[in-house]
DNA sequence: GATCGATGGGTAATCCTTTACTCGGCGGAT
DNA sequence: ATCCGCCGAGTAAAGGATTACCCATCGATC
């Protein structure tokens, strides 16, 4: 594979030249540099990512580690960071840590080891092995969740009140026992929204019962068998509040496998916003969080703190938008 | 940032024996691996990454460059190389090509650059920047569509053979007019779904007419024009062959809006298994393509070809599957 | 007891690029 | 005409790990 030495012999220039011609950081006469890149198309050559990593100590790339490849929420968060990082000529490297604290901190050594620029990350669970992060001085964004014990920069969703609004929603409704299904305890989403649902019954003067909520992993499968669970017992609730889309399917599987039609039996609001959400009947309301926008908020703090890594971590919050539809009218 | 010299002078011995304890290729002294592993454990060391590639010439990791982070086609996929490849200690990085050749040809270059150990990549329009991944002799496979004009492993899926099969489905349910909605000419995919409709048509002694035909990029909007389109024609489809999950829920919008019923007044049967195919009303017909196995197979065989660059190239061809739900019923 | 072999560890070269430092030459100012 | 300053290009060092090569030591064998 060729060389810089390899152009700056075919161009009969110093590697200093080649280089400094291919990068444009320096000036350098016009027609060494076409001679120079001339000399690089007809080699075909490629720089060595390593060796320029090692001498600059820094990889143009950042690490974006995501807690679901296969939730759209994350996916949404993904594109954002991409568009917003390919602007300035970095890389995004997309890093599934499939909520497993083990993968998380296998892909935060990834990262330090090779050096990236930046590191973007959901943390999953209570562990923190962000601070490894600190540690070293590499820059990094918290997106949705907060990182236990760690400041750092965070671009989160109010989705307390986005819960707390889907339940007051359901409340005006007239839906009197209403449930929640939430993710793991210790995940702060799962956390708030279960928080932002009992405020609103608080508000609206309700008694909030424990034996209406039910916790399993972020997942289709522990939601059926939650709702199932939740629609078994003598006074089964008549409305859910649900924590992600991948629960909804389950629960609505499980509604559907019982017979019940949401909205007219049971009051649905499941979050995040998904492009079948208008097709199942009734309509699913949800809400709809500006993920693609987090993704954006959190590349471009992530840009800031490259440059300057000193400055004030930040919070940034955004707002989530109830959609309402037919599973949440009887 | 502690070097491997730091630890070597910590644990007073020679960095190549810390190398060595560390990288445990070559037998060191007990007593002095322990020594090793508590300088390096209290310096916190890390290793540099790019400084180990540019010594060894090659990083272990794997890029994986798929078209689309948003269709779970290939998120199920990306599952799979990464179950594999994190099995024998290699990483994935996710790079997103968005179906747009640029962006394919961008991170072909970075991976490149970066000297990864292999690319797998799902090859996106009919242009072929993977040539120059043959020329650096950088191992590579491609994944659900061969590459134009080069000879590579490739793992596929006999999705010709599966749409003739959904289309004799939807023949044999006795609708009469079948249409197909069918990805940009020249992805392979596309082609091949198509040309296995027509091929069902013609066993079956139908006329096909290209009148019932429409192509589209892979997306929900362009499905739903296309469909508006068809079902407004003089004479409509009463059956619709839907080439992707994205594409499938265009055309149920499409349909919902003209108060059209799937299954009773179109047909519909919709390339992948997503979990929402069940919850929709009536429940989607679909060919389930083994996504996850694609990426397990495509992995193994690029870890094959990794070791020896050598061997010839291999053609695996997986079976799809069609699953018969309402929405191809009358 | 001497020699051979094996084993373990140190020295230094190497991977390729970027960049600090240096030097030569040229233009402008006095 | 001379000198100063600047600009452009070359030389060589640095970045941190791996590993070829070499040496010392120790045990075993004759």
């Amino acid at each position: 594979m060729a060389t810089i030495s390899d152009v700056a012999a075919r161009a009969g220039v110093s590697t200093a030249t080649v280089s400094r011609a291919l990068n444009g950081k320096s000036t350098v006469d016009h027609e060494l540099v076409a001679r120079v890149v001339a000399a690089a198309t007809e080699l075909g050559y490629q720089p060595n990512g390593p060796a320029r990593n090692l001498r600059r100590q820094e990889a143009a790339v950042v690490a974006l580690i995501i807690s679901d490849v296969e939730n759209p929420f994350f996916t949404a968060i993904a594109r954002g960071v991409e568009d917003v990082a390919h602007e300035v000529g970095y890389s995004v490297v997309l890093c599934n840590s499939d909520e497993n604290a083990d993968k998380e901190s296998r892909y935060i050594d990834v990262a330090i080891q090779e050096r990236v620029a930046g590191v973007i990350l959901s943390p999953t669970g209570t562990t923190t092995s962000a601070d490894r992060l600190a540690a070293r001085g590499t820059a990094f964004v918290a997106v949705d969740r907060p990182l236990p014990e760690q400041d750092s920069d965070v671009v989160l969703v109010d989705t307390r009140l986005a819960a707390k609004q889907a339940t007051a929603h359901l409340i005006a409704q007239g839906y009197e026992r209403i449930g929640c299904i939430t993710g793991p305890a210790g995940i702060r989403t799962a956390d708030d929204r279960l928080a932002g649902y009992r405020d609103a019954l608080k508000a609206a003067k309700r008694r909030s019962s424990t034996k209406l909520v039910r916790r399993t992993e972020y997942k289709a499968a522990g939601a059926h068998r939650a709702a199932q669970d939740l629609m078994a017992r003598a006074e089964p609730p008549d409305a859910l509040l649900v924590a992600n889309s991948a629960m909804a399917v389950g629960v609505l599987q499980a509604l559907h496998e019982q017979g019940r039609t949401p909205g007219r039996d049971v009051g649905i609001v499941a979050f995040d916003d998904v492009p079948w959400a208008e097709l199942v009947t009734p309509p699913l309301s949800v809400v709809a969080q500006p993920a693609y926008e987090i993704g954006t908020v959190a590349a471009r703090l992530l840009l800031a703190r490259i440059a300057d890594n000193t400055r004030a971590t930040t919070t940034t919050t955004l707002g989530a938008r109830l959609i309402e539809r037919g599973s949440s009218h009887r």
